[in-house]
DNA sequence: ATCATGCCTTCCACCAGGAA
DNA sequence: TTCCTGGTGGAAGGCATGAT
């Protein structure tokens, strides 16, 4: 079967997206199965029927568990957000604030913490009172797949590669964006002591990059979104 | 290198429910 | 009633990985 067959929509069986979803999400068919209630080779199965409607291998065997093709790495956020949109449209829940009691993890660096946490802190006090945040350190620079995987709610932080991504999907509707916001605009700020060589004229960006510099890596990587910029 | 283990795929038989 | 679809359970076999 071509890859570029068009799919069949009249025909295709919702719960084979749930198969495929949840699939993605634990890259086990066994554990897929058990999640969805259904035997390891009716997982398997599904996925035959998936793969013969799509035209794409999807997932292939990786050690113990499979890994996606890209076709399926393409599909699964537009897959994700079908089946959660699908599932509030059919949800009769309505989020009220002040009888909620979500424990919502939110992920960011210590300054940006630092900068929004007291508000918003006194925000869900005053309007969701059973709401509980916990924030973890941001050591990425594209929190989608901390999303994808639902190990935080929110990301807060620059993200230059998801806003290029986002402006590149403005011109293409098929595609699912993250939900994103921009909150304020800062400015970094170079402080140093009186008596450092640097403080006695007009910082320089050679002067700067001469210097000697320290770098506090929660990622590990060997350097920071200074030195990129 | 070999073996054990875990996991996936394929095939088969059988069953249940729905449509024609 | 017959046919189709999709489920379960089981068996056989292939593949990858880790232990020995």
């Amino acid at each position: 079967m071509p890859a570029s067959r068009s799919l069949n929509f009249r025909t295709l069986d919702l719960n084979l997206l749930r198969v495929f979803d949840e699939v993605m999400s634990e890259r086990n068919l066994t554990r897929a199965a058990r999640n969805l209630s259904l035997t390891q080779p009716a997982v398997s199965n599904a996925l035959r029927r998936l793969r013969e409607a799509l035209g794409d291998e999807l997932v292939r065997r990786a050690g113990q568990g499979v890994e996606p093709t890209p076709r399926a790495l393409a599909l699964w956020p537009s897959v994700r957000e079908a089946l959660r949109q699908l599932q509030v449209s059919l949800s009769p829940n309505v989020f009220v604030p002040a009888e909620a009691g979500n424990a919502f993890v939110l992920a960011m660096a210590d300054a940006t913490a630092a900068e929004i946490i007291p508000g918003l802190v006194e925000i869900i006090e005053a309007e969701a009172p059973g709401v509980s945040l916990r924030v973890v350190p941001l050591t990425t620079r594209d929190p989608r797949r901390l999303l994808d995987e639902e190990q935080a709610d929110l990301a807060i932080g620059y993200f230059p590669a998801v806003l290029a991504d986002l402006t590149a999907r403005e011109q293409d509707e098929s595609a699912v964006a993250f939900g994103h916001e921009r909150l304020y605009d800062g400015q970094y700020v170079c402080v140093m002591r009186r008596e450092h060589p640097l403080a006695g004229e007009a910082l320089t960006l050679d002067g700067f990059c001469a210097a000697r510099h320290m770098l506090v890596s929660y990622s590990g990587r060997p350097y920071g979104f200074i030195d990129e910029a």
